[in-house]
DNA sequence: ATTTTTGTTCTACAGTTGTAGTATATAAAC
DNA sequence: GTTTATATACTACAACTGTAGAACAAAAAT
């Protein structure tokens, strides 16, 4: 959980989105389902998997003409150490800056209880 | 407070980081000594002025030789539009997703125990 | 007045990101 | 076996980012 994950560029990171919501195996066809509202080209996603792949997010399996996509980082890994970056980097780590960002984010006020009610329940 | 600001590269959001933490008015002398420690050649600092202004972030006055920098964005504005922007785009906009990933980022329990607590605060 | 310093603007350039056309390999259909 | 459809790899390219040297203007020093 302690990994210092690179943020990823939105394109990349909805493709991973994407593949976190699948389920293994995983072949382009379904990435590109599940970007259908996107509509990008196909050699678009391709260059996306490529890229992710790159930066170790990705592996791609050969499987004859065809290749799988084994995703390599979790999304709660993910999204832990994109937290420690935002509050870091964001609100200069103060955690009273970071507060009073989400108070006026625009998040509801159920939305903000509920974050309270789960973090007391994590506290226990 | 609903403004869509746009996130800031990270050698620009270094800079109005700088901004927000000087008096005003502020010279380019003031925003190099409080990022002293990035060793910036000074061309840089000003490249990062200049485009911060071209975003609408920064307003460039002259006042001779010199020129005054003037944040048009208040960093309480900043933070609140990228916290938004971080739950909904890395949490895909899910608060459980959000609360474990806070949970799992490496803040301290004390840490935790302070949002939780400032959210309680904020709610009354 | 000439040199030196200082402050800014222009230009530059490599790496990243968003997006996709072209080429190539291979499997499926005829 | 030749045509056709697929899947991926390679190439491309503009905009953005990180960083800074070169050019220029003006003030300060001599």
């Amino acid at each position: 959980m302690e990994k210092e994950l690179r943020r990823l560029p939105d394109s990349e990171l909805e493709v991973m989105q994407a593949l976190w919501e699948l389920e293994e195996p995983i072949y382009r066809a379904a990435v590109e389902e599940k970007l259908a509202q996107r509509r990008l080209a196909v050699t678009t996603l391709l260059t996306l998997l490529t890229r992710l792949a790159d930066k170790g997010f990705v592996r791609i399996e050969k499987d004859g003409r065809r290749s799988r996509y084994v995703p390599l980082v979790s999304r709660k890994d993910y999204q832990a150490a994109q937290s420690r970056r935002f509050v870091q980097q964001v609100c200069g780590g103060s955690i009273s800056a970071f507060a009073s960002a989400l108070c006026d984010s625009g998040l509801s006020r159920g939305d903000l209880d509920e974050l309270r009610r789960l973090l007391e329940e994590d506290a226990l």
